[in-house]
DNA sequence: CAAGAAGTGTGATGTAAATCACATCACAAA
DNA sequence: TTTGTGATGTGATTTACATCACACTTCTTG
């Protein structure tokens, strides 16, 4: 989370900017490319984890469905982000789905080929450290502001990920530039749609935020920032 | 979280499992030694983040505070464990508080002589992500079990977590062979010490856990399973 | 453009868990 | 032995949030 002066213009913020461009490329060539339409899924909650996908273009969410049927969003992936899972154990499965958003191009990378590219380039090896460092700490920090500051605490917490993943400052205000649901937003933060309606209402009330052609505006940081006592981390970090 | 009869013995589990002997080897010959005394501080939130600690022998807890002084313990660390933070960030601080329960003897690590290290062995690298990768999912899975299934699937999956971390098999009973007051367990799933005292009271009348002499026992792994819809990973990542 | 679908807004009610307020209980120190 | 201290156990009350129910609005698409 940062001060609005600090934040990059959204199209050049994503996680693969870790990496050099050099290493970005000994990346891109261990990949193959595959195409996903949306509404398809990358993977289930079962299937083996054996694989990086980068975001060459396009978006995917990582979700998790509970029995009774409702869906936790855990992370929005956008164009230029890298995720997956890499675990030490040879049978390792994924606990989570991850759900195709928008028709999407994506390079596959094979554990196994990572593996080799990191043993023989010591400096992608650190830059990949220092990747994974950044995907866990954007976790935890999540995984604080939904657990200690209520429902209304992880709204705004999520909303401050929103203006650092999809923000355009317009004056004082920051636009979020993506379209969300009552609903999106609730599966995020692990609470009702209804809940989430009403928590809006009273920012809106409050003139902490406003609705501009259905994006959400957030007019008053600030606010935001002391009902989940946002620390000011780095914007690459506070992400949804 | 896994099968009575795959659990390793207690003594035998930690985090740094993930490396061979001669990386550990590598990884001891980097860091300094220095004691830390129960009470003390290894770091706070804020401070710089820049070291890796490996826990030779004692015991440390992750927390973090909120503003109204109630502490949430993120993990817990015993000896053999690893862990620290790694960012892409020169000015990275961090965001949890890590106070010294036993008096311990710990390795410290400084970031940049572990990049050197990983820049230079390309097998250490590669086991350093999959440790990476481990510690992330240990996260995430508990993420998962404290935000999906209400505080008593959160009491049943951390008292499923101790029985791996802690747990000696008697016959099919499991001993979680460590003391825990109602407060710490409260503070480890973000509920009241009240709340705890009576779900466990639940657990008890419903003979699915025991005490003995102020141990808990668990006598109904499969029951806690249920609850908090434990999928038996592997025991290595369902810890505290 | 009509009509269904998807999304929003809001009251009434139910429920899980926090909070408050004490009564024990265990045990260490004076 | 008393006294203090930290932990446990439990009822009564409050609060946050989910659930249910339904009206209203806005986007789709045939």
């Amino acid at each position: 989370m940062t001060d609005t002066l600090q934040r990059k213009p959204v199209s050049q913020v994503a996680n693969s900017d870790c990496f050099t461009e050099e290493s970005l490329t000994k990346l891109k060539e261990i990949m193959y490319e595959m195409r996903a339409e949306a509404g398809n899924h990358l993977f289930w909650e079962g299937d083996t984890a054996d694989k990086l996908y980068f975001l060459k273009r396009g978006q995917v969410k990582i979700t998790k469905a509970s029995d009774e049927g409702k869906s936790f969003i855990l992370y929005v992936y956008n164009t230029g982000d890298l995720f997956g899972q890499v675990d030490p154990f040879q049978n390792s499965v994924h606990s989570f789905n991850a759900e195709v958003m928008e028709n999407s191009i994506i390079g596959v990378i094979q554990q196994k080929d990572l593996e080799v590219l990191l043993w023989q380039h010591g400096d992608l090896a650190v830059e990949f450290m220092k990747w994974m460092g950044l995907m866990h700490r954007m976790t935890q920090t999540k995984f604080r502001d939904l657990m200690m500051f209520g429902k209304p605490g992880a709204l705004c917490s999520t909303l401050i990920r929103l203006c650092n993943s999809y923000g355009k400052n317009h004056g004082s205000e920051i636009v979020i530039t993506k379209k969300l649901t009552n609903s999106e937003l609730a599966d995020m933060i692990g609470a009702t749609r209804e809940s989430v309606n009403r928590m809006l209402g009273d920012l809106k009330r409050g003139n902490i935020i406003a609705m501009e052609n259905n994006y959400i505006v957030v007019k008053d940081l600030s606010y935001l920032r002391d009902i989940c006592q946002c620390e000011n981390c780095p914007v690459d970090m506070c992400r949804i």
